[in-house]
DNA sequence: ATGTCTTTGTGAACGCGTGCACAAAGATGG
DNA sequence: CCATCTTTGTGCACGCGTTCACAAAGACAT
C-alpha cells in the first residue's frame, strides 16, 4: 500500500490494533441503532450478532479501550456509543474538502452518513471552471485553486479525492503540500505520499475483480470442465 | 463481516490465499498501463513500485500463480496480463445489475473501469417507477420488479447495491432468490446471506472514522493535551 | 448470606501474511 | 565454454489477528 505510514508495532501503551479499529464503526453503528431504539444494555453476543462478527473477537476488541462492560449484564449502550466515538476521535468535528465533483463526488456530497458523525464537508472542489458556483448539496462547488486558502482558513485535514485518475496525484501533492494529512482516494490509482500521511482507498474495480475471482471459483467446482492448464496464446520470450 | 463464506483455508491445492487476491488488481492495472506503453519485460522491483508494494511480496504472490518470470530479466508484460486475467476470471464476461440508481448508482453506471475488464452492466434498476426508462450512462433505468427476470434472462451472478440502507437487505434477498451469488454493497448496513454467496462492502462512512482515528491520534502526539482518562458525562448504571 | 446462573475478560494456541536473505537459474560477455 | 552478473523463487522466522475455552466477576433469587 502506498500509505505514509509510521505505524508503530500497533499495539503500543494503550494503542489499539488496526483491525480492531477498523471494527469500531460497525459497533458504533449497530450501537447507534440500539441506542435509536433505547434499548439500554446489550450483550457481546447480540451486539456481535448486529454487527456480522464473532463475539469473542467483539469482547476482545472491547478491553482494548477498557472494562466497560457488567458481567452477567452486557454492555451499557450510551455508555459504549460515547466511548467508541471518543476513542475514533468523533466528538471533535472533522473539516473534510472533497475534490472532483462529478458523478462520484457528488454522490459523495450528498451522503448523509458524512455530516451526521463529525465530519462536515467545508468545499467541494473542481477543476472545472464551468462548474464553479453550482451548487451540489447546498454547497457551491469551487474551483481547485482555492485548493490551498480552504484548507489553510478551515484547518482541513482530510481530503477526499474522486477526480479522475490522472489528477489524483497532482491534487493528492497539493493537498499535502497545504497540509492535510489523511486522503481517501477513490481513483484507481496508487498515490505516493511522504511518511506520516494516510491513505485509504476505496476501489470499485479492484472489489469486483475479487468477487470475479471468486464467482470463477464457484463455478469451476460445480461443473468441474475449467480448461486448466491451457498454454495460452501468448508465450514469454 | 457478514459474508456467507464457506472459503477453505485460503490454500488448498493451487488455492491463492486472499491477501494475495486482493492484490492482483493491483499489479494487473499497473501492468496493463506498461502494456500500453508497449514495454515487453518488467522486473519484480519496477513492478512492485508501480503497484505500491513490496517486491518480495509481489514474487512471493506471483509465484502462487506458478514460475511466470525469467532469472536475470523479470516478467513478460503481455504473458503476466494474460495470466492474471485469467486468474481472475477476467477473460470472461461478468454481466452485472446495478440497484439503487441514486447519485451514487449513477455514478456507478458511469465508470469505465466497469465495461473495461470483463464486467458489462446488464441493467441498471431502481424502485422509483418515476425514474423508469430515464437514461444513465445510456442505459434505461428499469423498474425493481423486472429484478427477477432480469437476473435469470441476463444470467447474472454479480448484484452491486447502491440503494439506501433500509432497502438493502430486502434487495439482497431478492438478487439472492433470483441467483446471484456475489454482492457488492455500497449501503451502510450489515448484509446476511446463505453461505455460498460472497459479499464485499464499500462503506464511505467507516473509512473515514479509520482516517479520523489515525487522524486523532497524530494530534494527540504533538500536542500532549489530550482530555484522557476523564470520566465522561454518560456512566454505566 | 449463600448459591446459582449469566456474561465478561483474557490466556493460550494456531494460522495467515510479511519480509529477510539467499540459493538457484538463466542471461550476457569474453 | 566459462565466468560474472542480474533477478527470480522460496525457506524461514516473526508478528498480528482470530478463535477457543475457561476462570473470574457480578447479578439475582431464595
Amino acid at each position: 500500500m502506498a500509505t505514509g505510514r509510521s505505524h508503530r508495532p500497533a499495539t503500543r501503551g494503550r494503542g489499539i490494533p488496526e483491525a480492531t479499529v477498523a471494527r469500531l464503526p460497525l459497533y458504533l453503528r449497530a450501537l447507534t441503532a440500539l441506542s435509536e431504539r433505547s434499548v439500554p444494555t446489550v450483550s457481546s453476543e447480540e451486539l456481535a450478532a448486529a454487527a456480522g462478527v464473532n463475539s469473542a473477537k467483539l469482547r476482545k476488541d472491547f478491553s482494548y479501550l477498557g472494562s466497560y462492560g457488567t458481567r452477567g449484564v452486557g454492555y451499557d449502550v450510551e455508555y459504549l456509543v460515547y466511548q467508541i466515538s471518543r476513542e475514533l476521535g468523533l466528538t471533535q468535528d472533522w473539516p473534510v474538502v472533497i475534490v472532483g465533483i462529478g458523478n462520484l463526488g457528488a454522490a459523495l456530497a450528498n451522503y448523509g452518513g458524512f455530516a451526521s458523525r463529525g465530519f462536515r464537508v467545508a468545499a467541494l472542489l473542481d477543476a472545472d471552471a464551468g462548474l464553479a458556483g453550482r451548487l451540489v448539496a447546498g454547497l457551491p462547488v469551487r474551483h481547485i485553486d482555492e485548493l490551498e486558502s480552504i484548507v489553510a482558513d478551515n484547518q482541513v485535514s482530510i481530503g477526499v479525492i474522486a477526480t479522475p485518475a490522472g489528477a489524483a496525484q497532482e491534487v493528492t501533492d497539493r493537498l499535502v503540500a497545504a497540509g492535510v494529512t489523511s486522503i481517501l482516494n477513490f481513483a484507481p490509482t496508487v498515490l505516493s505520499v511522504p511518511d506520516g500521511v494516510d491513505v485509504r482507498k476505496v476501489d470499485l474495480s479492484i472489489e469486483l475483480q475479487i468477487l470475479a475471482f471468486h464467482e470463477q471459483r464457484k463455478a469451476g467446482e460445480d461443473d468441474r470442465q475449467e480448461p486448466d492448464g491451457d498454454v495460452p496464446a501468448v508465450m514469454p520470450a
